[in-house]
DNA sequence: AGTATTATCCGAAGCGCTTTGATTGACAAG
DNA sequence: CTTGTCAATCAAAGCGCTTCGGATAATACT
């Protein structure tokens, strides 16, 4: 079922089909009601390479993922993703994932810049100097990034005032007391892990309190680093008293390592963490997080961004800050206990 | 750079520059060389949708997956991906990764069928009467199922002998001396669980054991669902003494359960888990489980699958059945210890 | 010597769609 | 009755690539 065989059909040359399928306003309103009702009855679709080809348009935008065996990636971010798709569907795009080479991640960017696949791409966990971003503005490809980074010229984002939220979280536990507080830190080349921590840094200094270098944790981004890391922490001769927790994921082992040695939230330890727990987990409850409260919104507000770069808006003013919240748990429990 | 400019730099034509880059053999070895030489130096990349509409085909292979919020997936299944795309990668396929739908699943199917954006289709997590596989076979597009299903005409697919799993699975806790043996199952729709479960009730059967409908749960899926089930269980006037857990997800509500309960494995209750847990899961050691021991190449050989579908074959043969093994814990330890 | 092959290469048609520029007919204005 | 205007339609070119069916020159065979 092609263009020309419904255009046979009707009697209409290819041209008026084309328009009256288009939305065009040259044609005669009943004839588009024909066009568009045999359309419909006959189950047309237009070939979309045929229409790429004549468009210069591919009506994809990209995001290229890791799927790496044991590569679970952030959960959090699959919320992002889904309110991304709606958006851009909403808007006739689609949104292709893109499986990223595991062995050379930047070539799987080459190719896909290459090919002309995509009209967009959006890049996910920036890092603060990342390679990808500068490849993309240097190859011209509309792109919008999911977290800030050193950049020279300007490029559209969407990020979470991550430093903003390592301070609330230090300045919390600061308020309760704390003086020995820990850090957990992702990979600091990661450009959230390096704002969070900044944020927590500058809170210790407002207060006096000097951060002290076994406390901070580097490169602890998933169950097993987290249990690691925590355990590493509880045997130190003086252990902190208070503990923050960059990411969701590590952050399950960090409870998971105090509760087996038996310590209360609350009362022998504080953590706060960042981001929601995955919805599943069994941890998840009455527990002080920093987060971001509508992820979704997120993910619509990047494919926002996406659209308005692809009508070809100047990237200066395409940015969105979310702001992050200090969420206790339940107020009729303790903030920091642990309820599986 | 398209292949025209590149051909008037070479003094060459169109259709020589054409066959030299695509391999055909009535061009001049010499002739060859230069103009892969230049496509080289140029940075000459040919464009999919012209090329795709020449030839009638895409070069991508899709598969519909649900990224909708709070949706994780299988953990194992993403390591299949992974072989998935290297394989089809190497064969010059690219995998799109094409989000579903949240409200209507079908939906996406219907859409990518019928823009022509793939060459063929990976259905996976088949359920045992597919809506998606009726449509895709009703519509011709090549397929390859991730699990079987009743389908009227043969169709290709890549499945584990999951029966076969069900029944080592029970047969172990039978020897054992257990009588009392209780199955977590996931939704009963989806074909692995029930084959899971027909291997388990038919060791039981031969085993003399009548399955007791009290220990036969149904829609454990994730930790919390396997969580409450395990709760559920051991709050029965008699409780089982052995547990086979349909999934990975399931199980570690399941192993908490149990371990929060104060309860040894292998001493209190005997646990089986059919998939390995996700590898930075806290409880993963020294539980005995029933493994598909190369994901990774269940992966490849689903894109093997895939390959001969779209060269054609007809799916009569293009089927492949993995075994799965029972693997104890370390030999050093008990059978069954949980051990985080 | 002339003819049949073979090795290379090229022109042009075609994939299904959009879009420019032209054509037709109807109707109002002169 | 002519001319101008506008609405509705169409023919054809073009998007970048592949490929069929020649063309040409070099080589092999009678």
């Amino acid at each position: 079922m092609k263009l020309k065989d419904l255009a046979q059909e009707l009697g209409l040359s290819l041209t008026t089909v084309s328009r009256a399928l288009n939305g065009y306003s040259e044609v005669k309103e009943s004839t588009r009601l024909r066009v568009t009702a045999a359309a419909q009855r006959r189950g047309y679709m237009p070939n979309p390479a045929a229409k790429r080809l004549a468009l210069g348009r591919s009506g994809y935008v990209g995001l290229v993922y890791p799927f790496g065996p044991n590569d679970l990636g952030d959960p959090s971010f699959l919320t992002v993703i889904s309110g991304l798709r709606a958006v851009l569907e909403a808007n006739h795009y689609e949104l292709l994932l893109i499986s990223e080479a595991p062995d050379d991640p930047i070539q799987s960017y080459r190719r896909v810049m290459s090919s002309g696949l995509v009209d967009g791409l959006i890049v996910a966990r920036t890092q603060r100097h990342d390679p990808r971003l500068a490849l993309l503005q240097e190859h011209g490809l509309p792109f919008v990034a999911h977290g800030r980074s050193e950049l020279s010229a300007p490029y559209p984002w969407l990020d979470y005032d991550n430093e903003l939220g390592g301070r609330l979280a230090a300045e919390r536990l600061l308020s309760l007391g704390h003086r020995r507080i820990a850090l957990l830190s992702a990979d600091l080349g990661l450009t959230f892990a390096w704002q969070r921590r900044a944020g927590f840094m500058s809170a210790l200094q407002a207060a006096q309190v000097s951060p002290q270098p076994q406390y901070l944790r580097e490169g602890v981004f998933d169950r097993r680093s987290g249990y690691q890391a925590m355990g590493s922490l509880l045997e130190l001769p003086t252990p902190p008293t208070a503990v923050l927790v960059d990411n969701n994921l590590s952050a399950i082992g960090v409870l998971r390592q105090i509760e087996e040695r038996k310590l209360v939230l609350g009362r022998d330890i504080s953590v706060i963490i960042y981001d929601a727990l995955p919805p599943d987990t069994l941890q998840s409850k009455h527990i002080t997080i920093v987060q971001q409260p509508d992820l979704l919104g997120a993910g619509r507000a990047l494919a926002e961004l996406m659209l308005r770069r692809l009508q070809g808006e100047s990237p200066e003013q395409l940015h969105t800050l979310l702001q992050p919240l200090l969420v206790d748990g339940p107020s009729d429990g303790p903030v920091f206990s642990l309820c599986s």
